[in-house]
DNA sequence: TATAACATTCCAGTAGACTGAAAGGTATAG
DNA sequence: CTATACCTTTCAGTCTACTGGAATGTTATA
């Protein structure tokens, strides 16, 4: 089948499945004698996969390495689990973050007046000088 | 004083400062007779300003406005206050997008072995083909 | 047969926030 | 006097994950 069939199985731009060939994620498709690409139902579902750690904020150099795993018969599931809880780490690292930040902004923004008065909290906090 | 003097005042590195003042986000500072920057103590504020703001998750875009409306002794606090709040918005979207993912993993992690056998959930669940 | 809707390659640009490096001028310590 | 530790500018590169566009070829439909 041809790259936009892919693409709406997929939800994946021709663009996008182009440049993940590319970078070498997608394996090169088998092309048509008119020199199209001519994808196949399993690199349909490696796309697919693609997506799915896209989708749980893995980067690609991950999804790479997952991919590798799950070609891999032979594959330890502790490897895959090991990545996926230290991806896990960051995102409650990313999610403590930014808790933080809305907490406190929070704060400052429930001590705001929000009229037309000059004074406010929230200038006063960043330009605190401690 | 010059600009290494306020990076350490202010943990900015001096690439960054002059990078602030290229985009316009900081103002040009005064220059000694040999060609130096000569910072002021309001510069060191203002610096330590956009460093609060910064850490406050703030875009660049965001910290100049917010560095105006600072500057303005007529300013409507409502104006700052509107301004974080979009900002909260935004935080508390992308932790909720960060908590869906995280619990997605952690239950897939939970179910998987983790050893040697290569039966592994995560894998399993980024292949499902619905 | 014309035209639209596909496909190809390749190069370059985007966003955001810096960072590196080259090539030079200046100041300070020994 | 010289080493080194600053400072200057300018241009280019980094990172991640794409996206745009030009120039060109191919296929399907009216």
């Amino acid at each position: 089948m041809n790259i936009s069939k892919v693409s709406k199985l997929t939800g994946v731009t021709a663009k996008t499945i182009r440049y993940y060939e590319s970078i070498n994620l997608m394996p090169e498709p088998a092309r048509a004698p008119n020199g199209y690409r001519d994808y196949s139902d399993k690199d349909v579902d490696i796309l697919k996969f693609i997506q799915s750690a896209r989708k749980m904020g893995f980067p690609l150099k991950d999804v790479g390495n997952l991919l590798e795993l799950w070609q891999d018969k032979n594959r330890a599931s502790r490897d895959v689990r090991d990545l996926a809880k230290r991806h896990i780490e960051e995102v409650e690292a990313r999610i403590q973050e930014l808790q933080g930040i809305r907490d406190t902004l929070k704060n400052l923004v429930d001590c705001c007046h929000g009229d037309d008065r000059p004074d406010c909290p929230i200038l006063n906090n960043f330009a605190k000088d401690t």
